[in-house]
DNA sequence: CGCCTCATTGAAGAGTATCAAAAACTGTGG
DNA sequence: CCACAGTTTTTGATACTCTTCAATGAGGCG
């Protein structure tokens, strides 16, 4: 109950406080679309709010609509065998999710857990299919989507191909900083998404090995570790080096 | 020269002898058009002959159209840091490549190279644009498409990150028990895409350990390896297991 | 049938996983 | 602002598995 009311205002408030600051205009899918048409969208959404640690979606699960993260951070991941995390995406503010639901009728492939207080914005299927066809445009967007979507998961999986352990890592933090480093005079301070477990489950290692990397990567002055949440990045060129 | 002259034939022979066995009608993408609309595209299309081991694009190519598979088989690969091939797809009849092209402008991801003798079609960039316009249809048949393939990045991803060799190996062997198998009355007789080296870079391990693991199997009495290229299943219940 | 490629097998070594314990961090409450 | 408790991270020692290098063996194609 409480949420519903919770979620009706959230809806609200972003209509009439900052209309440009919605859902619908953080997302690239719909970044092309005519102010009106952008209203009916909004007109659907249905906004809800998870907790750090929160379960969004889980592996199996059949969706009521397409999942815009309009705030927050999601981290997605199957189990491997072992019952060990194998995290797949990182998905932040404008990504999306449940696609297979939607354009082939699948369950969703892993699960969704928020990484700290995240909004969610769902587009029921519905709604979205009948915007397909009002704007084919968006279909454009999807596809180019998809691609990045596969780019990422080609590249995680040639990172997780080779052996030297040094890359791997290195290919991590570079990745890492371009996406939430920012520059200081003195190097990159980069603010961690996911926390070193996150990090050995990202790249299917365990934990102590990425402390123990990380350490090395500061006795030889590279990085310095700022508390557990950020690391800073002195020398990039010593890491791209590692990471060629 | 020769193999301009040869290309057309293929393309004529095709129209002529065999109207129901032509890549387009091979192609889900294709699978909801008319006959008229087939008819057109067919005129598009530009066909070529590859032999075993021959290289079909080079990772940073720009791709003229998108390539589909009308007869062999496909790998497609990076390298790794080590200078690793790290196997990303096994391509066959009727999948495509080059869609991040035709889609986003970038050049392929990835070096394909034929696996044996292997007849790829080409619809030239242009010509599928117009398509799309005449039969929106396909955008979805791309979308699902491009589903498909993130659904096998992720098993793939998922594969690599658990530790279990032999889980590993048997979820690979499933793979493709499932897709190049037939059944036999004592087991699965599976006719291998790959050589024990390609198996290794699809996984991501050396070629010493796949066939070390395979004899095991085999003392094992789970599987039988027929010469090289052949691997009988004997017990694929075991092999599952293994798996979960 | 023979050559060349691919696969197997062995022994040594490198590196990460694992288990256990200590240390550091985070954020909560006084 | 400091102390505290829970969580996360680091560090150490050991074991295990895969890689590496090298040599032998088998397979397949002309």
């Amino acid at each position: 109950m409480k949420n519903t009311t919770q979620s009706m205002n959230c809806q609200r408030k972003n209509c009439n406080k900052c209309q440009h600051n919605i859902c619908t205009y953080r997302v690239p899918i719909f970044s092309d679309l005519e102010p009106d048409e952008m209203m009916k969208i909004i007109e659907l959404i249905v906004s809800r709010k998870y907790a750090r640690g929160e379960m969004i979606v889980m592996e199996g699960n059949q969706l009521e609509g397409l999942y815009i993260i309009h705030s927050g951070r999601v981290k997605a991941f199957r189990y491997t065998q072992e019952a060990k995390e194998q995290i797949l995406y990182l998905f932040a503010e404008g990504d999306f999710f449940g696609e297979k639901n939607l354009l082939r009728k699948q369950p969703v492939t892993y699960h969704a857990e928020a990484l700290e207080e995240t909004q969610i914005c769902v587009i029921p299927h519905r709604s979205f299919h009948e915007l397909l066809k009002e704007a084919p445009s968006i279909s454009y967007k999807i596809m180019d989507q998809l691609c990045i979507r596969i780019d990422h998961l080609e590249t995680l999986i040639q990172n997780m191909g080779t052996r030297d352990m040094e890359a791997r890592i290195s290919a991590i933090l570079i990745e890492f900083a371009k996406k939430y480093g920012s520059k200081q005079n003195d190097g990159i301070l980069v603010s961690m998404p996911l926390s070193r477990e996150g990090i050995a489950n990202y790249i299917g290692v365990t934990r102590e090995t990425i402390s123990r990397k990380l350490s090395r990567l500061q006795d030889d002055g590279i990085i310095e570790q700022v508390g557990n949440k950020k690391i800073k990045i002195y020398d990039l060129k010593a890491l791209e080096q590692e990471y060629l």
